[in-house]
Formats: C-alpha cells, sequence, structure tokens
DNA sequence: ATGCCCAGAACCTCTGGA
C-alpha cells in the first residue's frame, strides 16, 4: 500500500495537478493539508470519478484537511480527542482528520504555524502538540499492535540541518528548543518518524518558499513528517520525497512525502 | 532550466503562510 502526505496550499487551485500526481504515483492513500476550502467547496467529486472516497474538514478559507482512499475509509473522525482551538472561546479548527484506510488508522495534520515566539499561536501550537501527543501514547498503550499513522505538515525542523541557514530562524518559530521537545515527544511514546529513518541526508527538504529563488537554490525546510506506530514502522519499505513535484508553475510550496507499506 | 511569492476574500489591498 502506497501513503502520501501532502500540504496542498489550496485542493481548487491545484486540483488538476493532485489529480495527474495521483495517475502517475499510483497512490493508494492521500492525506492532504491546507486545502483552502469549505466541505462544499471541495472538489470530491473529480477525485471520486478517480476511484478514491473523500472525507474533508474544512471550515472557511484558513487550514482544511482531507484524506482521500482507494483502500477504504471508515471511521471518519473531524478532530483529535482534546483538540485544543484557538481564541478567547476557544474554537477547533480544520487541522487534524482521522480516518481507517485499508487496516492503517491514517491522521492527516496539519500543525498550527506559531506566527513568532511571543504571539498567543505559539503557545496554541505547544499545546496542540503536547495534547495530541499525550492522545497518541493513548492509542499505543490500549494496543502495542496498533497501526497509527501521523502524517502531515508539523511546522518544526527538528535538527538545525532541516532549514537552509538556522542563523535566519534564530529567535524564531519552527527552530525553538520546546517545539522542538514537543515534536520529540511522540518518539518518548513510542512512535517512529520513518521519512528520516528512511531519508537520513541532510538538505532533504519537503518546503521551499515560493520568494527569493529559494527552490532553485535548494533553501527549503524539512518540516512535513511521519510518525508512526512500531507495528507500522516495522512495514514501512521505503519513503519518497518527490521533490520533482515542486518543479514549474502551480506548484504548492510543499512536496508529497510516500510511505511504501510492505 | 528547478527561476526571482501565492491563495483567498474582497474589491485592490489586506491576511496568513514559514
Amino acid at each position: 500500500m502506497r501513503l502520501a502526505t501532502w500540504n496542498i496550499n489550496s485542493i481548487r487551485a491545484r486540483e488538476d495537478r493532485a489529480l495527474a500526481w495521483l495517475e502517475r504515483t499510483q497512490t493508494d492513500v492521500l492525506a492532504l493539508q491546507e486545502t483552502k476550502c469549505t466541505d462544499e467547496q471541495f472538489p470530491r467529486a473529480a477525485f471520486e470519478a478517480a476511484g478514491y472516497q473523500v472525507a474533508t474538514c474544512g471550515f472557511g478559507q484558513w487550514n482544511g484537511v482531507a484524506i482521500l482512499s482507494r483502500v477504504g475509509l471508515d471511521d471518519v473522525e473531524l478532530s483529535f480527542p482534546g483538540q485544543p482551538g484557538f481564541g478567547e472561546v476557544p474554537a477547533v479548527e480544520a487541522r487534524a482528520i482521522g480516518a481507517s484506510c485499508g487496516g492503517v488508522r491514517v491522521w492527516s495534520l496539519y500543525v498550527p504555524h506559531g506566527r513568532a515566539i511571543d504571539d498567543p499561536h505559539y503557545l496554541y501550537k505547544l499545546d496542540w502538540l503536547q495534547s495530541l501527543s499525550t492522545e497518541a501514547a493513548r492509542w499505543l498503550a490500549a494496543d502495542a499492535t496498533a497501526q497509527v499513522a501521523l502524517v502531515g505538515d508539523w511546522n518544526v525542523a527538528p535538527l538545525d540541518t532541516d532549514v537552509w541557514d538556522v542563523a535566519v530562524f534564530e529567535g524564531g518559530t519552527h527552530v525553538s528548543a520546546p517545539e522542538r521537545a514537543s515534536f520529540k515527544a511522540f518518539a518518548d511514546a513510542g512512535y517512529v518518524e520513518v521519512t528520516r529513518r528512511h531519508l537520513p541526508d541532510e538538505r532533504r527538504y519537503t518546503y521551499w518558499d515560493y520568494q527569493q529563488l529559494r527552490f532553485p537554490k535548494n533553501e527549503g525546510m524539512r518540516i512535513d513528517f511521519a510518525y508512526t506506530t512500531p507495528a507500522l514502522a516495522a512495514r514501512v519499505a521505503g519513503v519518497t520525497i518527490d521533490r520533482d513535484e515542486r518543479k514549474g508553475k502551480g506548484a504548492s510550496d510543499h512536496v508529497p512525502v510516500i510511505l511504501d507499506l510492505g
């Protein structure tokens, strides 16, 4: 089974690109982030015509996550239990969707950006990650053989080498110690980040800013990851970061990350 | 060429992204 995650940066702007990519890569399950549309606006018919079941979670123009599957799509959850909200009257955002696809519990995750260290969104980001790792630990404690994949845009660069120039990010989000600790908590809970296990090389990025020739100069960030339970990690035969998908007009600023499961 | 921000909403300039 081929399982992939992709921050698409608007599914409506990239519908054709996504359909062509699914056809080319023969991906069975695709977790999407930043669909940037409501459930009603999601172009679901086109993906259904291509043979995929579609589950979406979109509340407006911001965020938005979805799962496409041609190997079954059951027991959809539109947030994880205990998912924090943002605001004075906390509102849960469209940042997590879970579904069972081909025997795997897939979570498509769009971790809050954080904006700046002194911004309320930063504490929200830490709370969000800590709540998710606590919940994920429970899933594994309840079933040591669980097949769970937590995939998406984590908005954390765990290593200094995960950004093209760490000096540029000094004092900002994505590289701070609390963010990195919140990311590592998933490993402490027993999950395995399988993309780095299979692709340990430096300068192997998943995101490049649209500005300042970042992609041609390979000045990017590695912020899209896949934490899996040990039972699922053992099935991962290979990982691909589809760098070519960043090329050309109309690309997302993130590329797909593919897991091939045996 | 891998090429010098993009998307959405609103209404032209703003917010958010990272």
